[in-house]
DNA sequence: ACGAACATGGCAAACGTTTTCTGCACGAAT
DNA sequence: ATTCGTGCAGAAAACGTTTGCCATGTTCGT
């Protein structure tokens, strides 16, 4: 079933119904209820491959992640879907899966598909396979670590702020003691993380020399607590580059019985769904999954839609910041005149929680 | 640049290109391999939505999912991902996001970008919808809620095994007041859960009467406990209707004070990757994410590449079994001779937990 | 009443492939 | 030497749309 077919039982010709069905205010009211009558009778779906061949658009975006299973990511897809319907675009969702042979794919398909653009939302990526993107000027939209050309648009992740929130309020809950477990040093943003804490401490006069490494991973996590507890001076709370090592710190808690918050704070980084859920719920750095999708998406509509002339450089910026949740509390041994149960710090919850013994 | 560049380039016709390209083995050598230069040269990629209107195969299979952030969902996205990119078949990957505009919509898109198979892993579907991919003869596999007809490939999914150890774990852990927390009642997989339950308590002469009905997501599970606790004789072990609820159970134990699994066991279901991570790790019944996205992909690929004649019904099976993990124990109440420490039931744990005072 | 201007619909080309059919060149067989 | 196959490459049609251009019919002004 094509237009043609349409076209025939409508007694007009595959230009009317075109047209028609586009919507051109050219067509005859008249002529143009016909056509839908037939289209809806025949329950008719333009071929929208047909379409995109003659019209040099695919209405389709490519979006690039590292692991869907990573939960980082689905709220990222399901926001960049949401708003693909709302704009009649496709998603074209490819995951590199940390391997290079995938990031190869991952371009090829998107290529191969003649996206109209593309979001890259991984933790890094090939340099050479961006080129390829460049070459044939598909727009594109990095996270945080694009290249800083012309052409490209960039999203910024403002990670300072959200990470001072968090070293702040827990110098304000008198920790000094403050450890911090970075991801695998060879990500960029795990670097700036790193940073971001650095300077947070040295800011508030506090050394940030308890630094562990982890790999954003959970057994990261628990792995650093472990090395952290050999130390003679042991951290009262820890800051990790991301939520997951946050929970390994957490499990391993669990494992070692240290109590989360009493015994130790913890604050993680990313506020995955996932954060909500632990526990005790983590307190964590917010760096809004649904805002960076909407801002990747945006950016991509606005390149494609409204044609910048000059393909001008433009710059996104995402800021990040602390949300308070059950994770953490007043430093204690330090300062026995405050027992450990007083110092708990109640948030609102519908039933107050017992104490612990 | 298209197809007659190369042919242009490599002094060939755009016929040879092609068949170079698609590797039909009557192509001189000699040829092929001047072909292959130029199009290496060139970084040519050939336009697959062309190649799909003529070939009436787009290599794009529909998968419809409720929702990505739903954590049941990612592992069957990058399985079916992965499956795809070996076979060379793209994903249009869509949600519902259980609201009947966006089901619509789903199976529009699906429709108009031509997919040669749909996979619907949702809870629940509109059979009008399905009504119209079967009208184009779609090839389709659903989860469990198929409708029994020819020409749709249908997994089913053996409840029964799963529960039936979950509960048999219970009561040979001398729990005789097992409670069990629903899904939404509309949902045939939640019923079927539910049934599974009950015919496996009276299966071991236990009465199945301690039912709570919930959402299958963390407030049900919360909200659940709750009402079981209000109860002249709570129950000390309750089985969810999926992971999500034995969460929420959890969550509001904690909240409570109620220890799990000391005080009160807790067995989930679907095992997603999340029941890993909680306090203490869920004790869970597996319906393998993996497992259930590589036989909806083979469903469909058997469907598209090998013809299936007579286009006969097919039916698949996937089975459910208990993983344990550490979110049950002995009871305890009702066997004082036996001291809460000893109750607890240890699993191999890198580092032996300090038991509780 | 006549021509001009305008509104509207149709014809056909174009988008980038694949594939059928045809034709050519070459070698083998008579 | 002529005929016949055989192997391989090219010409062209087809896939289902959109749209520039033209033809036709209508309306309006004079």
């Amino acid at each position: 079933m094509d237009i043609r077919e349409i076209a025939r039982r409508a007694k007009v010709s595959t230009a009317t119904v075109s047209r028609a069905i586009n919507r051109v205010p050219t067509v005859d009211p008249q002529l143009a209820k016909r056509v839908w009558k037939v289209v809806n009778e025949l329950g008719y779906y333009p071929n929208t491959q047909a379409r995109a061949l003659v019209l040099g658009r695919s209405r389709i975006f490519g979006l690039i992640v590292s692991e869907i299973t990573n939960p980082f990511f689905p709220e990222i897809v399901q926001t960049f879907e949401d708003l693909a319907v709302k704009n009649n675009y496709e998603i074209l969702l490819t995951s590199t899966v940390h391997d290079p042979k995938r990031m190869e794919s991952s371009v090829r398909r998107m290529i191969e598909r003649r996206v109209d653009g593309v979001a890259i939302l991984t933790f890094g990526m090939e340099d050479s396979l961006i080129e390829h993107l460049r070459f044939r000027k598909v727009p594109l939209v990095f996270i945080d670590v694009g290249p800083d050309v012309p052409g490209i648009a960039n999203i910024r992740i403002d990670y300072q702020n959200g990470i001072r929130q968090a070293v702040q309020h827990l110098a304000a809950f008198r920790h000094t003691r403050i450890a911090f477990v970075t991801g695998p040093l060879h990500l960029k943003s795990a670097l700036a993380r790193r940073d971001a804490f650095k300077t947070s401490m040295l800011e508030i006069g506090l050394s940030p020399d308890l630094i562990v490494v982890g790999d954003h991973r959970m057994e990261g996590g628990m792995q650093a607590l472990l090395e952290l507890n050999r130390l003679s001076d042991r951290p009262t709370a820890v800051v990790c580059s991301n939520d997951m090592t946050a929970i390994g710190v957490m499990r391993e808690a669990y494992e070692q019985n240290v109590k989360i918050p009493d015994d130790l704070s913890v604050i993680g980084f990313d506020d995955i769904r996932l954060a909500e859920f632990t526990i005790p719920p983590l307190t964590t750095v917010q760096m809004s999954q649904h805002e960076l999708a909407k801002i990747a998406f945006q950016a991509l509509l606005n390149e494609v839609e409204y044609e910048t002339p000059s393909h001008e450089h433009r710059n996104y910026e995402l800021t990040t910041s602390l949300v308070l949740r059950r994770s953490t509390a007043l430093a204690s041994e330090r300062f026995p005149t405050v027992t450990p149960k007083e110092n708990r710090i109640r948030r609102p919850s519908k039933t107050p929680s017992a104490s612990r013994p």
